[in-house]
DNA sequence: AATCAGTACGGAGGTAGCCTCCGTTTTATG
DNA sequence: CATAAAACGGAGGCTACCTCCGTACTGATT
């Protein structure tokens, strides 16, 4: 028993059952219609009452969060392969875009992710996975700096704000591929350090 | 008789003092609550019903390009002002600076501003004055490219973006002021054309 | 197999906000 | 003062949120 696990009893079936449910009929929610949808047609796509999915997500970003797991997955997959880099800046901006990937798996995501970001609040879902993410960033910011990449005057938190701020102008629709890679470029040109000044 | 006036008829009194009352509400509702606030709530603090809400501003956004109007009015002296400066570098960072703070008038502006700015609906009131300041920037963006100050790569867009983007920041109240600031600094980094690189 | 207790289910129902429709009231005008 | 055009306002239909509690299900026990 490593922490909480094994009360005893068996865990009943339908639980497992309608837990499964309502998490891929949520993913595929918020995929269709971003994370404001309808948790009642989450519910009902799941072939639940809605008191089933309060009782399993007692709130959205909970559901959100748990949705999410699999992203976080993937996105420790990202890192892994990052960790082959030699080139710390090169790791920087790989570990940047996949970020703003991982911020935009839904439609509106940045707003609960900021808001979990700066609140700490211990009982908000979304504070574990966001603080990791920051975390794993100034990691990243730091060994960037010990290569030169990057200005001294750039804080990872800074870097994860910029990401998330393209994954919102990226989810909001506001901006085709075009505007946004330059947006990138302008970031990119922010905290990279200038070594050899390009012409 | 310009375009749509004097259609005969003096205005009645009492829709402009609806209209008056609304608008002071509205504001006071968006200042206090953000952009999504009680339109119900708004109409009750005026001293109307609801259908004379909707008969005035048909959507939120009618209501929200009402109150903007205000605002707008500033950011025209802002520029006024801004036309004194000698350096066109100057004058765009300023510009800037005043575009951020007029997105972040209410918590929420950005989200339907960047609506209106994408979407190019003719029927949407924000997207004129969404479209206003992007040709705005345009113009200060060229200014400093003549001059000099700004990399060639940078369009007037993607500067309306980005003070977009930080005016979101700010409003989901995600990041400190010292956080944002080194954002403002990144992206200012970014734009800038280095001459002196100093050090 | 049958019972039992604990757990989970589900949907009814209270709340809130959106928006519309239409009978009533206000207003400018002759 | 009479009249018609214009505006008002709130009732009501809709959707979504979330909770509460009687009922149903499930795993354990005998």
């Amino acid at each position: 028993m490593s922490a909480s696990e094994q009360k005893g009893r068996k865990p009943r079936a339908d639980v497992q059952r309608n837990r499964a449910a309502l998490l891929r009929a949520a993913q595929h929610h918020f995929l269709r219609h971003g994370v404001g949808t309808s948790l009642e047609a989450v519910a009902k796509d799941a072939g639940v009452g809605p008191g089933t999915l309060y009782r399993h997500f007692p709130t959205r970003e909970a559901l959100l969060a748990a949705v999410l797991q699999t992203r976080s997955e993937e996105l420790v997959a990202r890192q892994e392969e990052i960790a082959q880099l030699g080139d710390a800046g090169e790791a920087l901006e790989q570990w940047l875009r996949a970020l703003e990937e991982y911020f935009s798996a839904f439609s509106g995501l940045p707003e609960p992710l900021m808001a979990a970001a700066r609140a700490q609040d211990p009982d908000n879902p979304l504070t574990l996975p966001c603080d990791t993410v920051i975390t794993a960033t100034e990691e990243y910011v730091r060994a960037a700096h010990r290569a030169g990449n990057v200005r001294a005057s750039v804080k990872g938190y800074d870097l994860f704000l910029a990401a998330l701020s393209v994954a919102w102008l990226k989810g909001a629709g506001a901006a085709d591929e075009e505007s946004l890679d330059r947006v990138r470029a302008l970031i990119a040109t922010g905290y990279r350090r200038e070594r050899d000044t390009q012409a």
